[in-house]
DNA sequence: CGTTCTATTGACTCGATTCAAACTAAGTGG
DNA sequence: CCACTTAGTTTGAATCGAGTCAATAGAACG
């Protein structure tokens, strides 16, 4: 954890999509964190709520979610270090939806209004958050294809392609392997099955060989074949090959 | 169709979003637009392409969609007049999905040059776009949840809300009925179920005496308990009280 | 008018859920 | 260090929502 610099990861992640300008890493740099340690499934903004501060991942993992019918919950994405999960409160006054620590979590968090300041001169600044968030979107829009037409073991094979592509990107990831502090109902509730068919599905692909699955570590035995069982293709992630160039 | 003035129904879309500065309106009034009409299923952009030019919504219906195994195609959002489907082209050089006309529809293009020169020095653009690309994924969450947590009737039921609200607000929708040119398998292709199951669907809801539906007229006979069925609550398109001052 | 979409219906099948129950790992307190 | 508890994983059986296939009916259109 590198706290004297919480926006390192940040800049690392955002140079895998794009050249970022030096007035960006600047203004960022010079925004004023607090840093807090998250326990495991702690909300750190509910639906609802109105933020007064921007969080930045800085170890850990995070998700969003909603709850359904009091009692379903759907997990919409998972946020890995570097992203910024609630940009959008600078807009939105409301957020729609909650926000929790996966596993034990450090994330970072920036006044409302310093970010606002810093953006409301800088329109290289704004086209970089902008930007971040048409890859939010762009992630959300493949969730909606994975949901709505495919069946339980690509869903699952997908998301864990996804994971382990972005996570490589912040330097998180070994070729084959990276963990999460997740349990199989989490997995259940990004894929909108059930906890028992989540089961069924993990240990399916353990059978065929192509991940070894310990729960929180994870081993892509056969990366290739997982992609086609989960027919993922990353360009929706939208990396540029630039990337190299710019990691710390 | 107001076709000496192609931003008048984005203003009024933006408007109940939030207050428009005049220099927005005004850069966007200066932008050079080509008006085409586009007959029904035609597509406009297709995934991979670089698209040369931004398109707005005049008049009609576009769609977001993806094929996912050569045959299977997943619906990710409708766009109605005032919406600019592809805005997110001024950053990410390849559309990773595709864009076609529902029905028979207009469409203005403008240049992506010109698009991205008004952006240059205008923060208060920048930030009406990001705004934007903040709305649409507070869509795609919502079409998650949609597909992740809800059956059948619920996710049908569900699209027709936020359909008859997005077409109220820029006013074209009744209190109780708007017409759309659809057919069913266009509205399975967007709930993730099949063609014959969403026909069962739609017998449903009339059985309920919900609705009325003559494929592409829809009325709404109990928009309450409609909105009850499809688990809809209005907040995530997050529409803001003030709207009425700045209808046209 | 016949051709082509689109909507509708029925029978059968299947992926996934539900509801338990059993099993395992990991604490926690005595 | 062990009994007890709790969280998480695994298993099986019954059930159900939704898909598939195939046929029919109706609408739209040249």
């Amino acid at each position: 954890m590198e706290a004297g610099r919480p926006f390192n990861r940040v800049l690392r992640r955002l140079s895998a999509h794009l050249l970022v300008p030096e007035e960006v890493s600047n203004l960022l740099g010079n925004l004023p964190v607090t840093v807090k340690n998250v326990p495991p499934n702690q909300c750190i903004v509910r639906e609802g709520d109105a933020p007064t501060h921007v969080s930045v991942v800085l170890d850990g993992y995070l998700y969003r979610h909603k709850m359904v019918n009091g009692s379903q919950r759907q997990i919409m994405s998972f946020l890995v270090p570097g992203d910024m999960p609630d940009l959008q409160c600078l807009f939105l006054k409301k957020l729609d939806h909650s926000l929790s620590a996966l596993g034990p979590a450090v994330v970072g968090f920036v006044p409302l209004a310093a970010v606002r300041d810093a953006a409301q001169d800088s329109v290289a600044l704004n086209q970089v958050f902008w930007h971040q968030t048409l890859i939010d979107a762009a992630i959300f829009q493949e969730w909606v294809i994975n949901l709505g037409q495919r069946d339980a073991l690509t869903r699952v094979s997908h998301v864990l392609c996804e994971l382990h592509l972005r996570l490589k990107v912040v330097g998180l990831a070994r070729e084959d392997r990276f963990s999460i502090p997740w349990i199989q109902a989490d997995l259940a509730d990004a894929c909108g099955i059930s906890t028992v068919h989540a089961n069924r599905v993990v240990q399916e692909l353990r059978r065929l060989g192509v991940v070894e699955w310990d729960t929180k570590r994870i081993r892509i035995v056969n990366g290739a074949e997982l992609a086609k069982l989960g027919d993922f293709r990353a360009d929706y992630l939208h990396y540029v090959e630039r990337q190299a160039e710019f990691v710390s």
